[in-house]
Formats: C-alpha cells, sequence, structure tokens
DNA sequence: CCGCCTAACCTGTATATACAGGCTAGCCGC
DNA sequence: GCGGCTAGCCTGTATATACAGGTTAGGCGG
C-alpha cells in the first residue's frame, strides 16, 4: 500500500517533482505545444503517488499556462508558451555596450547576511537564513547609470561571491549557473533615499524607477533584486511582438 | 461521516463557494488587507465540507494573490496593491471594477488637433495630419488613479470623438473598432508637471509612472498613449508565468 | 451498413485520514 | 521569576477512495 515514501531527489514534494520533469520534458522539446501529457493515472503508475497528487500537479501547470486539460480528453501542452521576448530580462552590460558605451561596475558591497523577513519570503527560504548580498553600481561612460542590490539563494548559486563582477555581471554569473524559467518584475516610481541618490549621482527630487525582480530556475527562486535607475533617462519597454522595434520619440519630450 | 451533499445555490462547487464567500467579505470590507481569514479547521466546520476542499479553496486564492498564508501562523488577506500587467492590455475600468471599487472618467478635453512631430511620428502619419486628441482623468472611488491623455489615428477610427467616455472607455471603444494586434510599452519614472499633479492630486514632489502605450492593429498604429499613475503607489508588473502570483513585500518595504 | 449502446478512459470534485513541522500560550519545575 | 517543555492550533503534503460526467472506440443488433 504504497508508504508515503521520501523522495529520493533534492526536492521532496512529490508534484513539485512531476511538475518538473514534465516542465524539463517541455524544455527539451520532448514535448511540443499540443502533445498529450502523461495522464494522472499514468502519472500514478509512473511516480508511484496517489491520484490527488499527480493531479494537483497537473492542475498547477494548468493554472501557470503551461497546460490545458479538458474532462474526456486529457491534459496537452499548452499552444503559446513560447511569448518570448516581450519583456527582456537583459544585461545590463549589453544594453551599455549595444549603445556603444562602455560599461563598468563598482562592487560596494558583497558578503554574507541572514535574511529578514522580506528576503526570506522573496527567495522562499525560512527567516534568518543565510543568504548571498551584493550591492553593485554599473556605469556607462563612467556615469551611474543602474544600482543594483542583489540577494542570492545559496541553494542555487553557492559560489556566487566568488565571481567577478567587475568582468560579468552577476545576471551572466546567474544564468549560467541555473537557467532562467520565469521572472517576475514589479516596476515602481519612488523618490530614491539619500543613499541611492548618491550612488546615481542625483539631485534631490529626480524620481527613480524601481524595478524589483525575482528569476526562477525550475520551481526554486534563484535571486531577487531591486534595481534603481535614474528616472526619466531610463525606458523600460514591454512589447507584444518582435517588431516594430523603432524607437520613437516619447510624447511630451523633446527629441 | 457527512455526506457529499449538493450545495444549495447556483454554484455547486464547495471550493468556489468558499472563494466566493471570501472574496466577498473582503469586497464588502468586511476583511481588511491583513485580517485573518478563517482556518481551514474553520471553514470546514462551517460550510461542512473536508479539510482538502477547505484546503483547495485557500491554496487557490493564495495562487491568485487574494490571500498569503504561513504554516503555523494562519491565512491572511494579502495587502492591497494597484497594479497593472505590463504585459497585457486591459481595460482601467474593469481592473478597478475588480478591486471592487467603483470607476468614473472625467473627460477633460475631446477634440482634433494637428499632430505635432512627436505625435506624427509615433502614429505613423505625417506631420500636421489631423488627429485626434483625448484627455481623461480615470477615478477610482473617487480618488484620481490615472492621467490618460491619447491621439488616435483617424485613419482607423473615424468617429472616436462620438464615444461617450464616461460610460465606455477609451480602450474599450478602441478595441471594439479595431482589435489588438500588438502594443508597445514604454515605462519611465518622471517628476509629473504641474497639470498632471493637479490631476493625480500628487504632492510637489511625488513622482510619477509613466507609460507610453502604442497599440497596432495589423499594420496600422490605432493610437498612442501617455499614462500617468501615482509613483509608489502604484506597481506594474510584467511574470513571465501566471502564477504564482503570489504577492512579496518589496524589499525595503514595510508590510 | 448504419445506428445505438456500452465499456474504457479521461478529468473534476469531494471525502476521510495521516503525518510533518512551524508557531504560541501556558503550565510546571527549578 | 524565569527557562524550558508541552499541548494545541495552524498549514503543507500525501494517501486511498468515491462518484460525477465528458469523450471515444468498438461491438452488437436491426
Amino acid at each position: 500500500m504504497t508508504k508515503a515514501v521520501k523522495p529520493a531527489a533534492g526536492e521532496a514534494r512529490h508534484y513539485i517533482r512531476i511538475k518538473e520533469q514534465i516542465l524539463a520534458e517541455i524544455a527539451e522539446g520532448k514535448l511540443q505545444p499540443g502533445d498529450r501529457v502523461s495522464s494522472e493515472s499514468e502519472l500514478v503508475a509512473a511516480f508511484g503517488v496517489s491520484r490527488m497528487t499527480a493531479n494537483r500537479a497537473l492542475r498547477e501547470l494548468m493554472f501557470e499556462g503551461v497546460l490545458k486539460r479538458s474532462a474526456g480528453i486529457g491534459t496537452f501542452v499548452s499552444p503559446k508558451h513560447l511569448d518570448v521576448d516581450l519583456l527582456q530580462i537583459r544585461n545590463i552590460a549589453d544594453e551599455i555596450l549595444e549603445r556603444g558605451h562602455t560599461h563598468q561596475a563598482i562592487v560596494v558591497k558583497a558578503g554574507l547576511m541572514k535574511a529578514d523577513a522580506n528576503v526570506a519570503d522573496a527567495l522562499e527560504l525560512i527567516l534568518g537564513a543565510e543568504v548571498m548580498h551584493s550591492l553593485i553600481v554599473h556605469m556607462e561612460n563612467d556615469r551611474p547609470i543602474q544600482v543594483e542590490e542583489r540577494y542570492v539563494n545559496p541553494l542555487v548559486a553557492p559560489d556566487y561571491l566568488s565571481a567577478d563582477f567587475r568582468s560579468m555581471t552577476p545576471h551572466e554569473y546567474l544564468t549560467e549557473v541555473a537557467p532562467i524559467t520565469a521572472f517576475e518584475h514589479i516596476v515602481q516610481a519612488v523618490k530614491p533615499d539619500p543613499a541611492i541618490r548618491k550612488y546615481l549621482g542625483l539631485r534631490n527630487d529626480h524620481p527613480c524607477l524601481r524595478v524589483f525582480r525575482r528569476t526562477w530556475s525550475g520551481e526554486a527562486v534563484v535571486t531577487c533584486a531591486l534595481l534603481y535607475y535614474p528616472g526619466a533617462q531610463y525606458r523600460l519597454e514591454a512589447r507584444s511582438t518582435k517588431g516594430p522595434a523603432r524607437p520613437v520619440a516619447i510624447l511630451g519630450e523633446k527629441q
């Protein structure tokens, strides 16, 4: 009667392991959009779990838009899970170099710290867990263009602090260690606090664009970061399709 | 034992009825952000369902970002935040109504004008072409929440100005006339000019989120708009996957 | 050959039960 | 009075089971 055995891998939860396997097969291309996914009873047999557990895995993937289910028919891979490049997660250094400018990173802080409530919550770790923290100012032609305050999950990228952030941005390093499978951006306009203002070299009343970004690799949160940009000088763009990327003056601005 | 009786109301599914009741209490204000929600066992007693069913209702509401749960503590109403999805275009009136609030539009201006260089460029028309222009302030519960300055391509929507924008948002009207096939969002943080500040009722130094949006129908630019939101209160969100929309305190903010 | 019915398979919902582990209030002993 | 332990409540996960209703293929009878 199949005791509730602990699964072997690092991830203990059965429904997560089922989700990860299906996501991996989609990522590898073994499962194509429109393809039929194993039915609940097939997953029960394959993973040795109960049907409710298989159901939960499939239902959550449906919620997330990965799968499409219909009673009596089966479960299928959603057609358009490739909405690529909508709002790119891009390496700030690439963006700067693309403009033909020079990029330089100044590492202000890099070290270990204990996660406070907010950080623990964001990284899905327990309160007080040790996390890695870095504070980097990115310069474009010797002018500050972004302050990056980052917290990294040591379970995913244990050697984060040994990277040299002057030659490789945290983003570059982390995508190498753990490919990004999901992201979240929350954008706000804020009045920067004095420290940020100093790093960005801003006047007192200059607004700031603050992007809170989290990235996942599989089911694990890899990192979260607060990115501060000097307000009006920076544009964050999101497009539905690749083109038209033709730059246009924003109304109300002198070109 | 408790037989699996059919619930009385139109909605038969138990977990849906539990979700609806909780959502109703939040909409009515009986449950405020941060308030504790009935525990699973309390719902079991109140609705006569099994714990798994109560669990499902609460878990789905957590997925949807309505509730926040933590083991050992309980289930709580998520802090309300105003947010807009950057990766899709929605009707602001719908968003407000979904939050259980009332929407009202104040038409400040509506008329014809000749396109200046920026507008002509954005709408892909020639300089000096006649375009339609509207300036609308959207109110949520009688508080200004968005200033919408819009320019419309008369070749696509010639009757734009005859619409009644108090009963139908420009977005609603335009999507009816010309379905959106592509869009572009450019986000900046700006210091609002005095007029915008007045419309939004902001203090002098309060930053603003400005979204420049263009939408296409086929190959033609339908409209472009400058949307101003009160800065730190408003969040633009972009995520690669639908769930989990579990709200997380942005680092550095008190929740 | 065609139409109907059924068996097999699928998801959707619901139940009762179990064990784990986080958290807290209160009691007990020192 | 104070520290530590425990009982009780909470969520998280997992199990086995049940019945419903949608869909399809195949078999049986006219």
